[in-house]
DNA sequence: TTGGAATGTCAACAACGCTGACATAAAGTC
DNA sequence: GACTTTATGTCAGCGTTGTTGACATTCCAA
């Protein structure tokens, strides 16, 4: 699989080698560590995980949104986002809110606590990604966004298109 | 802060605002769930985890490797590789070898069995990741892997930069 | 009004991180 | 040879976060 591949518009593909693919599968996958890192280490002094930093994070981005959409966004079973709500919620960082028109629906708000630590986790994320997209320059990001939109799946990019129209 | 952020250099720094520092963090999300999915469903199948995929991964790609370069990889303690390597080798996929120079150390070795289990696991991914590639164009994927590189914490890098150097 | 769909909660279980304590065996040191 | 350190592994136990199953509530449509 060292060889040039090439199609009829003549275009070079080594980039599609095996070789070339394998070091992006590495890179996801060691990139993704330093991606969680310093979030993890804010969570676990306050004794939550990954899981209670998505519900954060996501509510922060869509204030009122259902325990459903949530679920749809995370990919995760309701049973699994339940436990994490409710331990927010008696720690006081959520508010739900039964639904008016709906009364089987909860919308979810973050409170003040709530807010304060959705900044202090996206604060050490964003100064990551801020180094990481500062050192690698403006057309290595672009390309960074194009690569990670086309690993979606269908699903996850239509989530993924709606919140980025949504501005922060 | 969606003031245009510039520098003596004068070149534009738009984007490094804290909105499009988000897009990257929930793009960086929602890709490497994509990114997972396919092995995850494989592994399901056969009552593995992610952990087994990461083995099965790194001894493939250094034959040979010991349990505690292994640990050092994965960032996991010795405890929980043990628990994911013990039944690889129960399963017959992984092969424990002890050192002939130093007969403390156990070096690792998939079986033909273990090596089938990898190509199905690597075949997955790897499709995912060439139609991403594909899909981005090979500037695009310079850019993602920039990013990713920068985005690593420094062992993670090391053992990044030495894989990238050892063809598959 | 009654039955099904939608929504959310509670209970129990599995995968896989973690720590701590301890056993074994080999290497290097005194 | 005795001692210490290093490498590996086991066992026990715990926490987070996935899973499925059972169930209550609410809404809507037949």
């Amino acid at each position: 699989m060292a060889e040039v591949t090439s199609r009829p518009g003549g275009e070079n593909l080594l980039f599609l080698t095996d070789d070339q693919l394998r070091k992006g599968i590495e890179a996801m996958f060691f990139a993704y560590r330093g991606f969680t890192a310093d979030p993890d280490r804010i969570l676990s002094e306050k004794g939550y995980g990954r899981a209670h930093h998505r519900a954060v994070h996501f509510i922060n981005r869509s204030p009122g949104t259902t325990v459903n959409n949530l679920l749809s966004i995370l990919g995760v079973t309701k049973q699994s986002l339940n436990r994490v709500l409710r331990s927010l919620i008696e720690d006081g960082l959520v508010e739900s809110r039964v639904g008016k028109r709906d009364k089987r629906e909860r919308h979810l708000f973050l409170t003040d606590a709530g807010g304060a630590l959705e900044r202090e986790l996206s604060t050490a994320q964003r100064d990551r990604m801020r180094g990481a997209f500062r050192q690698a320059g403006p057309e290595a990001v672009a390309g960074f966004k194009q690569v990670l939109e086309a690993m979606m799946d269908g699903d996850m990019r239509r989530h993924y298109a709606r919140l980025k129209e949504t501005n922060g």
